[in-house]
RNA sequence: GCCGGCGUGGCGGAACUGGCAGACGCGCAGGACUUAAAAUCCUGUUGUAGUGAUACAGUACCGGUUCGAUCCCGGUCGCCGGCACCA
């Protein structure tokens, strides 16, 4: 009898030689192919390792390992987003520096990931916060400057009234300050702004060359949202001015009865004077500001909203006076702030219509009444009411009003996309400082290369001033330079980079992460890009994914890199819930630390527990009840070692086994279908057990389909076992297709679509032959006149009868 | 409100391209081993009826297409996630 199964030595030992060999490092002989892996690297928070963190790492470990075992050169590397809030905000509560609280979450995420086994090179092991690193993010936003994609403008923050400081939107809940409670309103700042929008057609052509799920693109699509349509003007009736409007249905101009502007909306500047309801419109501008912007995008609530008494636009194509309303339902981001509203065919300006006593006019024939409900299915559909576009399809319609407001010269078709620009800057401490002055003379001016990096000072206090800068501002020996440019005095920039800026670009750092004179060689970048798989969470598939393409692609633009698309194929992974199935978190009390699961159960059942889980791109609940499943998984393969028989060959009985399994394994592995891979090992390990033996050979490649999975365990018995050398450096089994298949097949033999029996014939059984062995099969229940008979070869016999 | 996803036994889930629904695991029940328990091993496990072979029902609900639907189409309900009321 074989010793019992001891993983905590067994994990212990195993870590201790890969680290040793250097078994996972990727090495930089060019010649050989390779393959890229890349997990989303994580923000070393406090609380360290979170269940849901090992459920993608482990799923392209088990890519990248298997992808060495084929030959690969191998890069799966990881590092630390650590740039971010929480940690600032545990440092100024504990007056520890984020340094030192990054360095400590840093050590402690570093070990849990390492207890996990995991084949990282951590050669490569990169940290944003770093100087090295962030001289580089830095770099990159001098060449975005260079270029005229940086620039600075008045933006909305939010802003608590009694703490004095810029909130993220996260911090504010329900419209007040996460913790002080006080009311949060809307501040104006000038703030850094990256023109990711000069990028939105090559972000969205991009997406037609790489290999990301369905889900993904189409919410890479949606975000960026480009929609064609036309700019109208209204003329504003008695004056020279006019109002312009985007939309994407020119073609109801007919039915738009009234005009709605944002409550930022410049205009209502202009003409204060005239205004005669002034005071209202102002009340109404107020309390917009104070609401956030999700609380006024929040929905299916009482729209509101002030007229502008005393003015009134004019709709170009009938000449009618129409009144200009003022609503915050309208956004100033988007578009051009001000809306045409045709309340007959869209359900919020129906609502507004109604609601104010507003006319409705049917515009596009075909629905109900549409004083009773809006008719808004009007893709398709012909107008009335509408002068020359009577009796038109809407796109022919579409066609015609362009060109006829393009030939008044009151409007032009316009290609509009939603995607708005990036708010880059941060009044925060714990970030990249921006390396940018700001001379009396010369403006906005970068610092030169020569001076990066720019290293983040030590302050002694890390909260934000109370008019709102950055803890930055404060240090006036810092902030007082000379300007590059003419020498004269300067100011430098305090605020910092957001934390998407660290990440942006991280995976082009691993291929090269000690370079010092480039953020990584040509020859590297050239060799590695793209990044081959690439998993990540669907929260970050609109902000993360999309701005480091944003930067990638400018950078390649910019022919910094050698491929337009970092990453080729993108794939996201489910949430792991508790076993109530609700989110994990503290006050549910439903929260699972990995690190008492790796003690008591070991890192391979935890690993493949995860991957057993379920469907990997689908959520999951945890279940500890699960974890001893495969735990007990992992014994039973361990006692196999007791039943090992002589023989390098796959016994007769097993044969077809053996290769039905390496194919379902090695191709499910590729198909993110972990836990059906496991599932046959298991079915597999059934049949062993059942006969009682298992050949050396059958073991070995046993162990080598489980060795992904579950490393430790596979490496110890591969060597009680006696195999030569280290199973982490075998080649992948190879399999026969004509070895997958059995020389009969089982057939259904169905009555109109129902299984009445189920016949054993030849595999290569000729139609003829198998739909009389069916009949044969069945005869007592053919009563009726056959009809007609289907056969598909290998699956089912159906007989229909009347 | 909009966008995306999901709905299958007691539970997690499986089912190739429309072809035997419920693989694998958990739980449960019975049995073996044990003084006993735990662990382990064996057997069974969608429901209803039947001693049984079997029959009928069954993949959220209603309908459609098809020889055949968990899968495709139309509609309804519910749950989860995201959001920038996107004109």
């Amino acid at each position: 009898m074989s010793e019992p199964y001891n993983h905590r030595a067994i994990e212990q030992k195993w870590q201790n030689v890969w680290d040793e060999e250097k078994a996972f490092a990727a090495t930089d002989d060019y010649s050989k192919p390779k393959y890229y892996a890349l997990v989303e690297f994580p923000y070393p928070s406090g609380q360290g390792l979170h269940v849901g963190h090992p459920r993608p790492y482990t799923a392209l470990d088990i890519v990248a390992r298997k992808r060495r075992m084929q030959g690969y050169n191998v890069l799966y590397p990881m590092g630390w987003d650590a740039f971010g809030l929480p940690t600032e905000n545990y440092a100024i509560k504990n007056k520890i520096h984020p340094k030192i609280v990054t360095e400590n979450n840093v050590k402690r995420f570093k070990g849990q990931l390492h207890a996990l086994g995991y084949s990282f090179d951590w050669d490569r092991e990169i940290n944003t916060t770093d100087v090295d690193y962030y001289k580089w993010t830095q770099w990159i936003f001098l060449k975005l400057f260079e270029a005229g994609l940086a620039y600075k403008t008045e933006m909305p923050i939010n802003w608590c009234t009694s703490c004095k400081v810029g909130l993220a939107n996260e911090e504010v809940v329900n419209g007040v300050c996460e913790r002080c409670g006080a009311p949060v309103v809307r501040k104006v700042k000038s703030q850094w702004m990256l023109k990711i929008t000069e990028y939105a057609q090559k972000l969205l052509d991009g997406l037609e060359d790489v290999d990301f799920i369905e889900r993904v693109k189409v919410s890479q699509k949606n975000w960026i949202g480009k929609s064609q349509g036309a700019e109208v003007d209204f003329a504003i009736a008695g004056k020279e001015d006019k109002l312009t409007v985007y939309t994407t249905r020119p073609d109801t101009l007919f039915g738009a009865t009234y005009m709605v502007i944002s409550p930022e909306h410049p205009m209502i500047e202009t003409y204060k004077d005239e205004i005669k309801n002034l005071q209202a419109v102002k009340d109404y501008q107020e309390q917009a500001s104070r609401k956030s912007d999700f609380e006024r995008s929040e929905l299916a609530k009482e729209k509101t909203g002030v007229a502008l008494e005393g003015l009134k636009a004019v709709n170009p194509v009938n000449g009618c006076e129409i009144p200009i309303w003022v609503s915050d339902y309208v956004l100033m981001s988007y578009g051009t702030g001000a809306i045409m509203a045709v309340p007959a065919h869209d359900t919020r300006d129906w609502e507004f219509a109604k609601k104010f006593g507003l006319p409705i006019i049917e515009v596009v024939a075909g629905g109900e009444n549409v004083q009773e409900a809006a008719f808004t299915d009007v893709a398709t559909g012909r107008l009335v009411n509408s002068d020359f576009l009577n009796g038109l399809e809407v796109a022919e319609a579409k066609k015609k009003i362009i060109s006829f407001l393009e030939e008044k010269k009151i409007g032009t078709g316009k290609t509009n996309f939603k995607l708005r620009d990036w708010v880059f800057s941060r009044q925060r401490y714990w970030g990249e400082p921006i390396p940018v002055v700001h001379c009396e003379t010369c403006g906005y001016v970068a610092l030169p290369e020569s001076q990066l990096p720019l290293e983040l000072p030590e302050v002694e206090s890390y909260m934000p001033t109370d008019n709102g800068e950055s803890p930055l501002a404060a240090m006036t020996d810092w902030v007082n330079t000379t300007c590059p440019c003419c020498g004269g005095p300067a100011k430098r920039e305090t605020d910092t980079m957001p934390q998407w800026a660290g990440s942006s670009w991280y995976f082009l750092r691993y291929t090269d992460p000690h370079n010092t004179e480039a953020l990584a060689s040509p020859e590297a970048l050239k060799y590695w890009l793209p990044v081959d798989w690439y998993n990540g969470g669907m929260e970050h598939t609109t902000l993360h994914l999309l701005y480091s393409r944003f930067w990638h692609r400018f950078l390649y633009d910019k022919k910094e890199v050698p491929v337009p698309e970092p990453y080729q194929k993108r794939t996201s992974h489910g949430m792991i819930l508790g076993e109530n199935g609700e989110k994990m978190s503290k006050s549910r009390g439903n929260v699972v630390n990995p690190d008492d699961i790796v003690t008591d159960y070991g890192a391979d059942t935890l690993r493949t527990y995860e991957m057993f889980i379920g469907a990997f791109e689908l959520s999951a609940s945890w279940s500890e009840n699960g974890v001893k499943g495969c735990r007990r998984f992992l014994e039973r393969v361990w006692k196999l070692l007791d039943i090992v028989t002589e023989g390098d060959a796959y016994s007769s009985d097993f044969e077809i086994k053996m290769h039905q399994t390496i194919k379902k394994v090695s191709s499910d592995y590729e198909n993110l279908k972990y836990n059906t891979a496991i599932a046959a090992m298991m079915a597999l390990l059934n049949d062993f057990v059942k006969k009682g033996s298992i050949t050396r050979g059958e073991y070995r490649t046993f162990l080598i389909l489980l060795n992904p999975v579950a490393p430790h365990i596979t490496e110890e018995l591969w060597s009680l076992c006696g195999f030569e050398g280290r199973l982490y450096a075998q080649s992948w089994p190879q399999y026969e297709e004509a070895k997958t298949v059995e020389d009969t097949v089982e057939l259904a033999v169905q009555i109109n679509g129902k299984t009445r029996a189920v016949v054993t014939l030849a595999k290569n059984v000729e139609k003829d032959a198998a739909i009389a062995a069916g009949k044969e099969a069945v005869k007592d229940k053919l009563t009726g006149t056959i009809v007609k008979e289907i056969y598909v070869p290998g699956r089912i016999i159906n007989i229909v009868m009347k």
